[in-house]
DNA sequence: CTAAGAATATTTTTT
DNA sequence: ATATTCTTAG
């Protein structure tokens, strides 16, 4: 078969998606293309750190595993044809700079790149949560120099909303607002004339009501005060009022008098909406500003900030075929998972990218683009996902798509049960194939008042069938429901793992300390009743004390209410990175470290959408517990395909009288039920040998499956799937923890970041990586490399400069002795999970040599505890000795410094 | 038995 | 904000 360089893979759960990617990738390979030249993206770190792992796992054991003869029916080359070039192909591999990451990350690296002409430090930090109170401060500002007070009063008294709830909505619009024109309301202020319509119509109907002798309900329900009112009335949203007490003295004019009010009615809500639109984007354009102004000032921005940069530079800022050659002038191959995720603007941006890959323009020689996805498994709409791309983009680049229909994960009962249950439910549901071999399987559908009771039960029957604990996975639809399963089962004495409570600050007793210190900062009874029902204690026994430091009072604290548990005391670890109580109570909310997981032993407990990408041997999908939350979005967006086409601003009962409101309703109504049909597809497709599915009686999340208690196959459990992950954990945790104390020891002398310094730094590797040997001709054209990529953005003789520090290391004396053996640039390893790369990694003759080359000393303390992850992985790994040196290239020459 | 209106309970998913 | 339950009039 002939390589097709546009090609898509519909590929539905447990069809091999990751097999098939690792394919494509490795096929690049072993046909000769650069791994530089190969662009990988997925959604998740996850996902990206399978997906290196595999295509290591694979190449090294390549003889033996089934992506071989994919791989040589890609490249249509012959099994041995390809081993041969094994190594080979390894060797490249592992050396080359690989791009196999998250398309966030994928952004921010051009953004870090084009950082300057973005107006942004290239040193920026991201951040998942921004700095709430000092954005809404900055904002509120803005709202003041700017004269819209008036916009903020008026929208929360129209929206009835509070200042966070507008603050939340804003924070969303800004994420979409390239889709949209903030223009498009300027017209409008608010009618009276219609109000005033509207209640003339309606007294003229009360009149004629009361004239026909009805009943007290009928006379009562045509009795209006007030504009408000008669909005209230359920009547107004009725056809006609030929019915229910007014039926007895119906007459024609009644329905007309009727159709005036809606329409008077309708029409006041569309100037409201108009209204609304006006001041609220009034305000998100400030909201924007004060964004951008916060991202500036702080250095931080979050996934948003970086994608609509990015954005605003490639599609709007600059000559883009400019910037898409500069961005990397050797990308030929895209390759993007889990495509069905893309939102608009990140297609957008890439867009211009794979144009040229198809057309191959004159900076570029044609390339390949590659997409895998499901729309079966779209979840995240709320995200900003447009599952209808996936369709789209195959016809506008003319990508044919592959069906992927054979299931090889799950056993052939749980298979059956999934394409009995989806089919006829999810659009042109195509049922999945089960191969021979993985006959079997088992799946239980219950339904109970008790869900967890029922929970209990089906764990217990697994254990007892000998599932181990760390195979049995229990799903939920909501985070907080993890918790309570999380609660039951411990109570029950069972170990969990559970990724739903991951933060700190969301642990019981560390939230009770915050509300303690906040009772001692702010003195508001607020924090000390919080505080007391976290603790389960009455609020008397709160004492309140002036804070002066953190971690005392804490520990203090911790001490008297007896809540030392692992996170209280990795919690006051944390406290003291920070300055003073101050900063404590201002910033603690946005404190990412993750509670201890005591370790990975125990039942999983996680989100479906959390699961997603994953597989587990039993699977328990857990109702829902609470009750669904209702829809109360203020903005209804409606879609056609990927295209945003209009903003709706919802009003109850508004679909009654607007039609092309209710039709973006109903719109809007089909894409949830798809979103929970997608989830529900996800959680029923994690299994390999066993599902239990517990469902309530009523009100259940499964509903749309329609469901009845039931029981397919035989529960067995292996335990040929169990790893046992045993680390040799007390060496490693040791070495962690010496890299750690080092790095908070020298944190606090933070350099201030310098563009020029750090563009230097990267130039000066850029250099090094680039030089095939330590020679003058290597340098010589390897500095033309880094003038090409860096040139533009170093101060002038900033070339000449690294050229100079180079030539001095190739004579440094200890350079030279430490560098005698088999070099290895940039080696890739991987080492507990992290990827790290080594400078430069010699073998000599007295075991292994860690070079890291360093181009300032402004955070040694950093490059000492990296050097020492560096020595204890190589260490770990090969078993051998060991030693590891930060080589400084200073301006004044080189110097060494061994770490120990 | 029905509908309106008041009162009450409940309230996501995340790179 | 909305779904559900309760009360009331007809």
């Amino acid at each position: 078969m002939a390589f097709e360089p546009f090609l898509a893979y519909e590929a539905s759960a447990g069809s091999g998606k990751t097999f098939n990617l690792v394919v494509r990738y490795l096929s690049l390979l072993f046909m000769g293309e650069d791994p530089r030249s190969i662009v990988a993206l997925t959604f998740t770190n996850k996902a990206a750190n399978e997906m290196l792992d595999r295509m290591v796992q694979t190449l090294e054991h390549l003889h033996e595993r089934g992506e071989l003869d994919a791989i040589a029916d890609v490249c249509g080359l012959s099994r041995e044809e390809i081993l041969s070039r094994r190594s080979d192909v390894l060797r490249r591999f592992l050396h080359a700079d690989v791009q196999i990451s998250t398309i966030d990350k994928f952004f921010g690296r051009i953004l870090r790149k084009f950082a300057l002409n973005a107006g942004i430090m290239p040193t920026f930090k991201t951040t998942q949560n921004h700095h709430e109170v000092k954005l809404l401060e900055r904002f509120l500002n803005e709202v003041e120099v700017s004269n819209a007070d008036h916009a903020l009063v008026h929208l929360s008294i129209l929206s009835d909303k509070r200042l966070s709830a507008l603050f939340a909505l804003l924070s969303q619009l800004y994420a979409k607002h390239k889709e949209f024109d903030m223009d498009a309301f300027d017209t409008a202020a608010v009618s009276e004339e219609r109000i005033a319509q509207a209640m003339d119509a309606a007294k003229e109907l009360k009149t004629l009501v009361h004239s026909k002798g009805l009943s007290d309900t009928a006379n009562k329900a045509v009795e209006i005060e007030s504009f408000e009112q008669l909005l209230k009335k359920t009547w107004l949203y009725q056809p006609s009022m030929n019915y229910w007490v007014f039926k007895k003295g119906y007459e024609p004019q009644m329905d007309t008098l009727l159709e005036k009010i809606q329409h008077a009615v309708l029409h006041h809500f569309r100037r409201r909406e108009a209204l609304y639109f006006k001041e609220l984007f009034t305000l998100l354009k400030l909201y924007i500003k004060s964004r951008r102004t916060m991202a500036v000032q702080s250095n931080e921005l979050s996934f948003d900030d970086i994608t609509l940069s990015v954005h605003t530079l490639l599609r709007e800022k600059l000559e883009s075929e400019f910037l898409y050659f500069r961005l990397d002038s050797h990308l030929k191959h895209l390759l993007l998972d889990e495509f069905q995720d893309t939102s608009v603007i990140q297609f957008d941006i890439l867009r211009p990218l794979i144009e040229e890959l198809r057309a191959g323009t004159g900076v570029k020689e044609k390339g390949s683009f590659f997409f895998v996805g499901d729309v079966k498994q779209s979840i995240y709409r709320f995200r900003g996902g447009v599952s209808a791309l996936f369709h789209q983009v195959a016809d506008l680049f003319d990508v044919r798509i592959e069906p992927l229909r054979v299931n090889y994960r799950s056993r052939r009962s749980i298979v059956e049960f999934v394409n009995r249950t989806f089919e006829g439910k999810i659009a042109n549901y195509t049922p999945q194939q089960s191969p021979e071999k993985l006959s079997g399987g088992y799946v239980q559908v219950g339904i109970s008042a008790e869900p967890l009771e029922s929970l209990e039960r089906t764990v217990a029957a697994l254990i007892d069938n000998g599932a181990a604990p760390e195979e049995i996975a229990v799903l939920t639809v909501t985070n907080n429901d993890g918790s309570a399963v999380e609660e039951h089962l411990t109570h029950l004495g069972y170990e969990v793992v559970t990724e739903t409570t991951a933060r700190l600050t969301s642990q019981r007793s560390v939230r009770s300390i915050i509300e303690y210190l906040r009772y001692g900062y702010f003195d508001a009874a607020i924090y000390r009743f919080n505080c007391a029902a976290l603790l389960g204690v009455s609020p008397d026994e709160i004492d309140r004390t002036e804070v002066a430091d953190p971690v005392k009072a804490a520990i203090a604290f911790i001490r008297r209410y007896d809540i030392a548990d692992k996170s209280a005391l990795l919690f006051v670890e944390a406290l003291r990175t920070y300055r003073d109580i101050e900063a404590v109570v201002f910033e603690i909310d946005r404190l990412e470290t993750a509670s201890p997981q005591s370790d990975l032993r125990g039942i999983r407990i996680m989100t479906v959408h959390k699961s997603k990408g994953l597989e587990f041997e039993h699977v328990i999908v857990l109702d829902q517990l609470g009750k669904p939350r209702a829809k109360n979005d203020p903005i209804v967006y409606e879609y056609d395909g990927a295209r945003l086409n209009t903003l709706f601003y919802r009003i109850k009962d508004r679909e009654s009288l607007d039609p092309l409101y209710a039709e973006a309703l109903a719109k809007e109504k089909k894409a949830a039920e798809e979103d929970r049909l997608n989830a529900l597809y996800v959680a029923l497709t994690r299994a390999v040998e066993s599902l239990s599915v517990i469902a309530k009686e009523k009100g259940s999340w499964f509903e749309p499956l329609e469901l009845c208690a039931a029981e397919w196959g035989q529960l067995r459990c292996s335990h040929a799937h169990a790893k046992v992950l045993q680390a040799p954990k007390p060496l490693i945790y040791r070495a962690s923890r010496f890299g750690r104390q080092e790095e908070t020891i020298a944190a606090p002398k933070e350099a201030a970041h310098d563009y020029a310094a750090v563009q230097f730094g990267t130039a000066l590797h850029y250099t090094l990586e680039m030089m095939g040997d330590f020679s003058a001709a290597a340098l010589g054209s390897a500095l033309e490399s880094a003038r090409n990529r860096y040139g533009a953005v170093l101060r002038s003789g900033g070339i000449e400069e690294i050229g100079g520090r180079v030539e001095r290391l190739m004579q440094d004396p200890t350079f030279l002795a430490l560098s005698q053996g088999e070099r290895r640039k940039e080696q890739i390893l991987r080492y507990r999970g992290s990827i790290h790369v080594i400078d430069l990694l010699v073998r000599g003759k007295e075991g292994w040599i860690v070079i890291d080359y360093k181009s300032g000393r402004e955070e040694e303390g950093k490059h000492r505890a990296q050097v020492q992850r560096y020595i204890d992985a190589v260490a770990s790994l090969s078993g051998e000795k060991v030693r590891g040196y930060l080589c400084y290239l200073l301006s004044s020459g080189i110097e060494w410094e061994e770490c120990l």
